[in-house]
DNA sequence: TCTGCCGATCAATCATAGAC
DNA sequence: TGTCTATGATTGATCGGCAG
């Protein structure tokens, strides 16, 4: 798994080019989306992306536009309809408002950059 | 198979390579400031404005570069020397400094 | 102390532009 | 014309900080 073209065992004495910053080394934990249920032990849990069927972001997004926000009963009831943990339903809705957000600034940009005379 | 990935081929679909001025001043701002990459909210509407594309364009960007930089910095070794030469400004003793604004353009 | 949200970022992947 | 690489955008999920 490890690649280090550089200087694998030890670090750079001669960091002729560029030196290796601590952003550089910065490792995410792996997803911990685990279903325990399936694939009971062997089965790596869910180590990848989660790929949601059209079917789910379809209700997702439904639900969505009928309130930015979740009860928690709501979630409940939700996740258990689309088969996702109430985990990642809350997650989709946090990056759903994120992406709101985003949309809703990018397009008022525009009209103000204009605005601005310099 | 299909999994239906087609996702109605929704954006990201016709992609424009930004222009070379634009290029540029990502890779300028990036090489110079390889200690610590993560320009703030002000550093990335100045290079919004001075590469003329969308501050969101400007964290994709710095986005990408990282990941690909430190997924394969051999590749990249060649690049870091051309715009390590062409700045001079460098901050890899500095910590959080908060310079001075250049006061950009007058609003 | 514990949970949800925000803002930023990561990391994998998609789809296209460009090189060959 | 088809294949391989470079690159911008999307997105499920993580990280740190803050509030209740």
């Amino acid at each position: 798994e490890d690649k280090d073209p550089s200087c694998p065992p030890e670090p750079c004495p001669n960091a002729s080019a560029t030196q290796t910053f601590d952003w550089m080394k910065v490792k995410r934990n792996p997803p911990k989306t685990a279903k325990v249920s399936e694939y009971g032990l062997l089965g790596q849990p869910n180590t990848i992306r989660t790929n949601f069927t059209t079917k789910q972001l379809t209700e997702l997004e439904k639900e969505f536009h009928f309130n930015k926000y979740l009860t928690r009963a709501r979630r409940v009831e939700i996740a258990a309809t689309l088969e996702l943990n109430e985990t990642q339903v809350k997650i989709w809705f946090q990056n759903r408002r994120m992406k709101q957000k985003k949309r809703e600034k990018e397009g008022l940009a525009p009209a103000a950059a204009s605005r601005s005379a310099k | 198979v299909m999994i239906l990935r087609s996702r109605f081929l929704d954006a990201r679909r016709k992609r424009r390579n930004f222009s070379k001025q634009a290029t540029e001043v990502l890779n300028e701002y990036f090489y110079s400031h390889l200690s610590n990459p993560y320009p703030s909210e002000e550093a990335k509407e100045e290079l919004a404005k001075k590469g003329g594309i969308t501050v969101s364009q400007v964290s994709n960007w710095f986005g990408n570069k990282r990941i690909r930089y430190k997924k394969n910095m051999g590749k990249f070794q060649e690049e870091a020397n051309i715009y390590a030469a062409k700045t001079a400004v460098d901050a890899s003793s500095v910590v959080a400094q908060g310079n001075q604004a250049h006061s950009p353009s007058t609003p």
